[in-house]
DNA sequence: CCCTGATTCGC
DNA sequence: GCGAATCAGG
């Protein structure tokens, strides 16, 4: 499979969204983690700082990009997106206090959307699940918006997570 | 052993 | 340009 002008913009868009390499290429299909990271590379798009991997540390040629501090706040989380139904006991408990906290939290710092923010357990089959936030940050919450027993996202969200594939510039 | 990204190098 | 093999590390 070749890397055409929109697999390569969803793979800017993924790899910009904290998205392993192996989980980009899972989504892309036809191409292996590698292939993802060779791209990336090829597309001079800036490298993991640091988090799970490894960055910089060959012996070879380490300077050559210099690539070595970019601060980057991201990730950390890697792979605990969605997860709509299940959510461990362990979670539960830490959204669960999270909730409390922002419950006694008159909204503050945090850019709130117009979204309704609903908490994990009180997500249904017609409420939004498109997740909002750091799961492990304290300000996390799910959109809620009402939607369809089908869909898991609202109209709004839905099109966030299915891009059209055609536009879309710098809408993040 | 699972995973992560980084790099090399034959194609 | 591409990506498997390999490396280095969590």
């Amino acid at each position: 499979m070749s890397w055409t002008d929109e697999r390569v913009e969803r793979l800017k868009k993924l790899w910009a969204d904290g998205l392993s390499a192996s989980q980009i290429a899972a989504e892309l299909g036809g191409v292996s983690r590698n292939a993802v990271i060779g791209k990336v590379h090829r597309l001079h798009l800036p490298g993991r700082a640091k988090s799970g991997g490894s960055s910089a540390s060959r012996s070879k040629r380490v300077a050559s990009g210099s690539r070595s501090s970019y601060g980057s706040s991201r990730s950390t989380v890697t792979r605990s997106i969605p997860r709509t139904s299940g959510a461990t006991a362990l979670k539960q408990e830490v959204i669960a206090d999270a909730i409390a906290e922002i419950d006694t939290r008159p909204v503050e710092d945090v850019v709130v959307p117009i979204f309704r923010k609903l908490a994990l357990t009180e997500l249904t089959e017609k409420t939004c699940k498109w997740p909002v936030g750091d799961p492990l940050q304290e300000d996390f919450y799910f959109c809620g918006t009402d939607c369809d027993d089908n869909a898991p996202y609202c109209g709004y969200h839905s099109k966030l997570a299915f891009q059209p594939a055609a536009d879309r510039k710098r809408s993040r």
